[in-house]
DNA sequence: TAATTTATATGATTTATATCATATAATGCC
DNA sequence: GGCATTATATGATATAAATCATATAAATTA
């Protein structure tokens, strides 16, 4: 399935690694990182960790997009979170000392380092710098968990699917065009994360693409007319 | 408005802070906690805090119920979470150092403390099971967040409302008749929770009350039919 | 490259729920 | 304690969005 392939020669050179919760780090915490963690590369669509699994290390996205995602009721699923690289997956259920609450997919090949379970509970303790990284992090997802709450409750999914293309530029910006969303979604995943059918969902993007607020070539979308997607959503102020 | 009423004697003999994140401290930090905290009583419908504003501290709940509440979109409210005695309420905004997104307002007279911010700083950066115990309960909350979009994404409004009720039973329990759940809420409140209109909300409860799986008499609800609030709540498993 | 499966698209129909409207009950206030 | 305000209740109506159905296009796989 996964192969423990190392893909660089170590976090010391890493750039990511700068855009991560481990910018924070000294030399030799680095050094220290470095010697317990381990590399592995995934193919589109593996899963990198499963509901109701057990914690065994924190994952960083080296690189490729990754969903976070539930199944809910009747088997439907629910996409918590999307992740890029720098990100780090899997800290809530390892923090917490539970099993996994969703499971992790790749949405494209991927590289993404494990890091030891032990060796990062004593790295958070003994560096307050980088357990704040840390909550922080967590923090923020929180803080988007709560504002997806608001949006769910009161929005129409209308509002939600211009809301969601705003989302993911936002979260994987544009292509080298400079208005096509650097991701590719199917239209059930963007349903699963905006809480609507996948019907509704190929219905507004198609209505979206005929009022020219988007373009759309198989999975990826453009964004054509910015501010009126932005009214579209109903962004506040 | 509030009023800077000492309610009691100090940390060391308070038996809520043996259910908070406090409970982890030892008693020379317990005597710390103490000189750096300040206690306040409040009446029904007071903010402890308001959105936007910035945190002067972290408030803990000693007596009396509080709800986070957000404005969202052409005023309407949410209600983010529910809050009782032993919790800690405004840590998210405190500890990733911005301003709150929610409100707190108090659901009943309350007592509460206000423990100053350089100081819980300096807690958990010198105590990490401190720091855990506050991260255990920023990783709940976000779980508690997950399962609310899940919800709001894939329930009906029905599913929804017993869903509610079941989970102000599990956070505030019932009273000495084992049936009526302890909270005070307006059916707006409640739509605010849920994420529907009142008018859905009032129409739900009067079925549920007609159906008998509950009972309303003003704003206390009893739960008359546990088991099949659970099914109409479609809840898994 | 044909065959099969899966994803996207769009029409028709149904339904849950919001909205509007009005009535009554409860609460707060001078 | 009577008056004003707010909360609760319930009916009527409108509508957004789910569901069901079918068609076409794209992607897999044989």
């Amino acid at each position: 399935m996964k192969h423990n392939v190392p893909f660089e020669t170590g976090c010391m050179h890493c750039n990511v690694r700068l855009n991560s919760v481990f910018n924070v780090l000294d030399e030799d915490q680095v050094n220290d990182l470095c010697i317990h963690k381990s590399c592995a590369v995934y193919k589109k669509g593996q899963y990198v960790f499963t509901e109701n699994g057990l914690p065994a290390g924190l994952f960083c996205i080296n690189s490729g997009k990754i969903k976070l995602t539930t199944t809910g009721y009747d088997g439907k699923e629910q996409i918590l979170r999307l992740v890029k690289s720098g990100d780090i997956v899997g800290y809530r259920a390892l923090l917490s000392n539970e099993r996994y609450n969703c499971s992790a997919v790749t949405l494209e090949d991927a590289s993404i380092c494990i890091i030891d379970k032990k060796y990062f509970f004593d790295a958070i303790t003994s560096s307050p710098k980088l357990m704040f990284e840390v909550v922080k992090k967590m923090s923020n997802d929180l803080k988007v968990a709560e504002d997806h709450i608001v949006s769910l409750s009161q929005k129409s999914v209308r509002e939600r699917m211009a809301e969601a293309l705003l989302f993911l530029k936002a979260t994987y910006g544009f292509e080298e065009d400079n208005q096509t969303i650097n991701v590719s979604l199917s239209r059930e995943e963007i349903a699963d994360y905006v809480g609507t059918s996948t019907e509704s969902c190929i219905r507004l993007l198609s209505e979206f693409n005929n009022d020219k607020l988007i373009s759309l070539k198989g999975k990826k979308i453009s964004i054509i007319n910015l501010q009126k997607l932005i009214q579209t959503a109903n962004i506040e102020d």
